[in-house]
DNA sequence: CTTCTGACA
DNA sequence: TGTCAGCA
């Protein structure tokens, strides 16, 4: 048999703490997530108990984060990702998001590229009035 | 000691 | 999302 020494969790499923730790995350911001509707782990009596199909929600959940999605946007992934039987809505929606998100980013390297060229004029402007004193 | 809910410098 | 409180 092995001996848990640290003593973390069980066959039923792992405590929030023991989850926390091994995905980097806060307790906080777990219990947060559930607030948003991202997860919905069984409960035993008021304890939070978190199984295989959680931990993988909380990974895709980091990563969508770490691509810049809302936690909205991650919800909506998620809810589709485990109530269609067909794998191809969720692709389809995912697919969508994806494209929206690289808009967005698009968007913003513009934005970021007017203003920069917004600044070169300012700067170019100011130096010649630098050099004609 | 760990978790839970609710509130908020 | 952090943190602190007051319980269980």
């Amino acid at each position: 048999m092995e001996t848990r020494g640290a003593g973390t969790e069980s066959e039923a499923g792992q405590s929030i703490g023991a989850l926390a730790r091994q995905l980097g995350l806060t307790t906080r911001a777990i219990r947060f997530y559930e607030d948003k509707g991202l997860l919905t782990p069984r409960r035993v009596g008021q304890r939070r108990l978190y199984g295989p199909r959680e931990r993988v929600r909380l990974q895709l959940i980091q990563r969508g984060k770490r691509l810049g999605f809302s936690l909205a946007e991650i919800r909506e992934i998620l809810d589709i990702y485990d109530e269609s039987q067909d794998e191809s809505a969720q692709l389809t929606h995912l697919v969508e998001k994806i494209a929206e998100r690289r808009a967005s980013l698009l968007a913003q390297r513009r934005d970021i590229d007017l203003t920069l060229d917004e600044l070169d004029q300012l700067d170019t402007q100011c130096q010649a009035l630098l050099e004609r004193r």
